[in-house]
DNA sequence: CAGTGGATGCTCT
DNA sequence: GAGCATCCACTGT
């Protein structure tokens, strides 16, 4: 059988939940992506979110309804695709960090310029590029063209951590990934 | 394997 | 001007 297709509803809860049960779930744009294998929680009173402090600038897509894409530059060079979840004024929403790359390899690698199948999408910012996704995709939304979202059909085995990269609330362990996956962008401890 | 530094552009809890 | 939710190339174990 097909899996489900992820709703609005799907996200329209607390980011704890939604992180986990997008581990496994598949992620295609444009037809290119993989199977989720690593995200990050990220919500308005957490210091090392976008959102903490309210809505304001790049962040205001994070406080509107939950199922819609917040893009956002990193680093001047890169771009970082997020979920957005819970409801309305929450400004809550997963990272999405790692994808197993299954559909559309030769794309990824054209996009990639490597043809190393576990480097495609072993981060956030080489997942964007392997996908095609840039801000001219911020705030689209998640159950339409050109994202297509699969719920998983097993659940996995689940490892957290702490999250990669930020320098506020470091201990807070809201990192999730696929136990014993090769495509995270850094392992597990 | 770990650690370091540069690239680069936007926001400024 | 500082600080990034990063990546890559390079160095040294």
């Amino acid at each position: 059988m097909k899996p489900a297709r992820l709703t609005r509803e799907f996200f329209d809860r607390s980011v704890f939940a939604v992180a986990p049960e997008l581990i496994g779930a598949t992620l295609l744009f444009r037809g290119v992506g993989g199977e989720i294998v690593e995200v990050e929680a990220y919500h308005e009173t957490d210091p090392a979110a976008h959102s903490y402090g309210g809505p304001r600038g790049r962040n205001i897509v994070m406080f509107g309804p939950a199922g819609y894409a917040y893009v956002y530059r990193s680093y001047g060079i890169h771009w970082c695709l997020n979920f957005v979840c819970e409801g309305v004024g929450s400004g809550a929403a997963v990272l999405i960090r790692a994808l197993k790359p299954v559909t559309g390899l030769h794309t990824m690698r054209r996009r990639r310029r490597t043809t190393d199948e576990r480097l495609l999408c072993a981060g956030p910012g080489r997942l964007c590029q392997a996908l095609g996704i840039t801000g001219a995709h911020y705030g689209l939304a998640l159950d339409a063209p050109p994202f297509e979202l699969f719920a998983r059909t097993a659940t996995p085995a689940i490892v957290t951590g702490r999250r990669i990269g930020i320098t506020k609330a470091v201990d807070e362990p809201w990192r999730y990934g696929l136990a014993g996956s090769r495509f995270v962008s850094k392992p597990f401890r």
